[in-house]
DNA sequence: TTCTCAGACCAGGGCGTTCG
DNA sequence: CGAACGCCCTGGTCTGAGAA
């Protein structure tokens, strides 16, 4: 060392110190001597401070070093009276405590970890502990292939020694790391803590708790895939007669405790509050059936609960079905169910309200400020018929007889094409001679369209039945297109609006009925201070509009709009169109005195035994349709079989095979099918004579209104059709 | 004597009210 | 918010009266 050049500042105060004498004394790098030792004691705050740079040697001041002497006794007494104080503390508790033990068992205290022993330092327990860390309150921590051990140094510390370190021990080496921030309240409940403190400390470090909650998720997994495995199935999975008759609430509780603790104790925390009183042995059914709906969607043969539901579903009524869902939690009880529906219903018609409003507005915007042109909606049409009821009394009385109930039902529906940009003043034509009669006779496009839509319909029956053509199944037009198909594809917007109980037989009934459906009618004031109505249409069958019409004609004589009931139109709404044109083709092709005419409708009817197809179509619609429709299907079929050259329906075609050369993509495979569509109703629907007799006529009765339009006046009067003659005549 | 129809009876279920 | 209760309705079956 001799050769180490001399510094002359005191290593702690920077003060300038004597070359020579006894004021000055040599501090050793190797910590020799008793100066150094205690300098090598002092704080890492203080240490950091100081900056000694031992390539030179150091020296002390005399005050420094009395300071420092000072210090060292001062610190020896300080750790004698902590010793004192510890002793006093063991005597005083012994080792009963729920804290972390430092002297609890000699056997751990001498073992000597084989491994690696790791050294947990604090600076804020300056007590030195003699053994191992271990919560007292479980012994499965301090396992011996892994032991922790935590040595304690007595420091005087400053605050930049705050902290926790953790130190391990290998047998070839030591290392030392500083915990970070975050796990500092772990490293302190390791130390001092319960196994509860240690748990608490884990979960509030935010990426440990990611991690463990990963773990936590894979454990539940592997719980519930045991549940579901072919070894050792669940009871869920029992399906069969014995098992469902079995299945209880009860023991899908208990094999889940048993089976899947985890996923059980996670679902009992959910539905339990910690508040409540429930002990662990209540049975939860909201528990059993979550776990079995998530079981279920594990696994779909896990359906045992799903099937006891559906099973009880399926054979009760509907109050024991409520009360059944209710218990399992799944549903309301029927009471309840019952007030709700109330509360729902309300409100049945504040839609129909808010449109009314909107409506108002529109049209006072219109009217009375004179803007707003095209902001009115599609409008909307009151739907109404009667409904009919027979209540026979249990306990018939002179007053309490069966009742006869007739009643209103209202709906509000739409309109899904608006009607605005036509005049609500005038009609399209001002007199019925201006229409001509080619103008309602169908064009001879319109029988071109028509032949078309043949060819159509006949596709869809032709890709149903015939399995040689079903290739074709994705590429024919299912909606045959429209002037309105846009509006007609989207949905109807129904509102019903409830009952009226009055009967609409008697005319105070229909009053009644028109005033409630008349308060719907959008209404606006002008500057006169007068109501004016805009025009709803009323839609009924032919009765009910013929009884609204009495009523209306009888109160047209009112004061008001509004005792006049204006707004309200009506319009016959042909349900039974349907009933009436099937009633007409039974008239004219089925007749029972048919029956060995091979292939009219009777004889075919017997055929096939259907017994329910009746003359009388009133009281047989339903078989009387799927007669009619399975007829034509049948004749479209055998059509195509006699075009195509089949033998059988699954046989090969001789005929009309699909172009080897061309791709069968969307556009050919149409073409295809509308080829052999188009010739079956060519040959066998539509009759080429009468139908070109139909369009010529059109055509001569269209070319004979031209031409007597070209002969008359503006006001209609015939001219004279002889040259230079200006005369007309009526 | 047979057929038809109304009423009694019963079990089960719907629905509203009350109470905790 | 649900359970319990009571009232009433429904549907099926049986029975008796009256008509054919």
């Amino acid at each position: 060392m001799s050769h180490l050049k001399e510094t002359e500042n005191c290593i702690l105060c920077g003060s300038k110190v004597p070359s020579v004498g006894h004021s000055r004394f040599y501090v050793r790098h190797d910590g020799s001597t008793k100066l150094s030792q205690v300098i090598s004691e002092l704080s890492t705050n203080l240490h950091r401070r100081l900056q000694i740079d031992w390539s030179l040697r150091q020296f002390c001041c005399r005050d420094c070093k009395i300071l420092l002497e000072k210090r060292q006794k001062v610190s020896a007494k300080v750790a004698q009276i902590e010793a004192d104080i510890l002793n006093r503390i063991n005597v005083s508790k012994g080792t009963c405590s729920k804290k972390l033990s430092y002297d609890c068992d000699p056997a751990i205290n001498t073992s000597t970890p084989k491994r690696t022993d790791v050294i947990l330092q604090t600076t804020s327990h300056p007590v030195p502990p003699v053994s191992p860390i271990q919560p007292i309150s479980s012994k499965r921590l301090c396992d011996r292939s892994c032991q922790t051990q935590t040595t304690f140094q007595s420091h005087e510390h400053g605050h930049e020694d705050l902290g926790c370190k953790i130190i391990v021990s290998w047998p070839s080496q030591q290392r030392q790391r500083k915990l970070n921030k975050c796990l500092e309240p772990l490293g302190k409940a390791m130390l001092c803590g319960t196994w509860c403190d240690i748990a608490r400390g884990v979960f509030k470090v935010n990426e440990i708790r990611h991690e463990l909650l990963t773990l936590f998720t894979k454990a539940v997994s592997v719980e519930c895939s045991s549940m579901t495995s072919l070894n050792n199935p669940t009871i869920l999975k029992d399906v069969t007669t014995e098992g469902i008759r079995s299945l209880t609430i009860t023991k899908i509780i208990k094999e889940l405790k048993e089976r899947t603790p985890i996923l059980y104790s996670t679902l009992v925390s959910s539905a339990v509050s910690t508040r409540s009183k429930r002990g662990d042995a209540d049975i939860i059914p909201g528990v059993a059936v979550a776990a079995s709906i998530l079981l279920k969607e594990r696994c779909r043969r896990a359906t045992g609960l799903q099937l006891m539901i559906t099973t009880i579903i399926k054979y009760s009524g509907f109050n024991s079905m409520c009360a059944f869902l209710s218990a399992l939690r799944i549903g309301v009880s029927a009471s309840y169910f019952n007030k709700k529906c109330d509360e729902f219903g309300s409100s049945y018609n504040e839609r129909l309200l808010a449109d009314k409003s909107k409506e108002e507005q529109a049209l006072r915007r219109h009217y009375y400020e004179d803007i707003g042109n095209g902001d009115f909606g599609p409008g909307w049409k009151i739907v109404f018929d009667n409904f009919d009821m027979y209540q026979r009394v249990h306990d018939m009385t002179e007053d309490n007889q069966n009742k006869d109930i007739h009643w209103v039902n209202h709906v509000k529906v739409s309109n899904r094409v608006s009607g605005n940009e036509l005049p609500d003043d005038k009609p399209i034509k001002n007199c019925l001679s201006d229409l001509d009669n080619s103008k309602v006779a169908p064009s001879a496009i319109e029988h071109i369209c028509q032949r078309a839509n043949y060819v159509n319909l006949v596709s869809r029956v032709l890709v149903e039945e015939i399995p040689c053509l079903q290739f074709c199944k994705d590429s024919i037009l299912y909606h045959i297109p429209h002037k309105h198909s846009l509006e007609a594809a989207t949905k109807s917007e129904k509102k019903c609006l409830g009952i009226i109980q009055e009967n609409e037989n008697t005319t105070e009934g229909m009053l009644e009925t028109l005033k409630s459906m008349h308060s719907y009618v959008p209404r606006w004031t002008s500057k006169e201070n007068i109501t004016h109505f805009t025009d709803i249409g009323h839609v009924g069958d032919q009765l009910t509009v013929e009884r609204s019409v009495n009523c209306l004609m009888a109160v047209s004589n009112g004061f008001t709009a509004t005792e006049r009931l204006e707004g309200i139109y009506f319009e016959i709404a042909d349900w039974h169109a349907d009933l009436k044109f099937l009633d007409l083709i039974y008239k004219r092709f089925y007749s029972t005195s048919s029956a060995n005419d091979i292939c009219t409708l009777f004889a075919e009817r017997n055929l096939i035994n259907r017994r329910n197809v009746k003359t009388d179509t009133h009281h047989s619609y339903a078989a009387n349709k799927q007669m009619l429709l399975l007829a034509i299907r049948s004749r479209i079929v055998v059509a195509a079989m006699k075009v195509l050259g089949l033998e059988t329906l699954d046989g090969n075609m001789t005929t009309f095979h699909f172009p080897k050369n061309k791709p069968k993509n969307n556009s050919n495979k149409q073409r295809y099918i509308k080829q052999i569509a188009a010739v079956i109703v060519d040959e066998f629907v539509i009759d080429k004579e009468t139908n070109n007799s139909i369009i010529n006529y059109v055509l001569d009765e269209r070319d004979k209104e031209q031409l007597l339009k070209n002969c008359t006046t503006v006001d209609g009067r015939f001219c004279c059709r002889h040259p230079g003659c200006s005369k007309t005549f009526k």
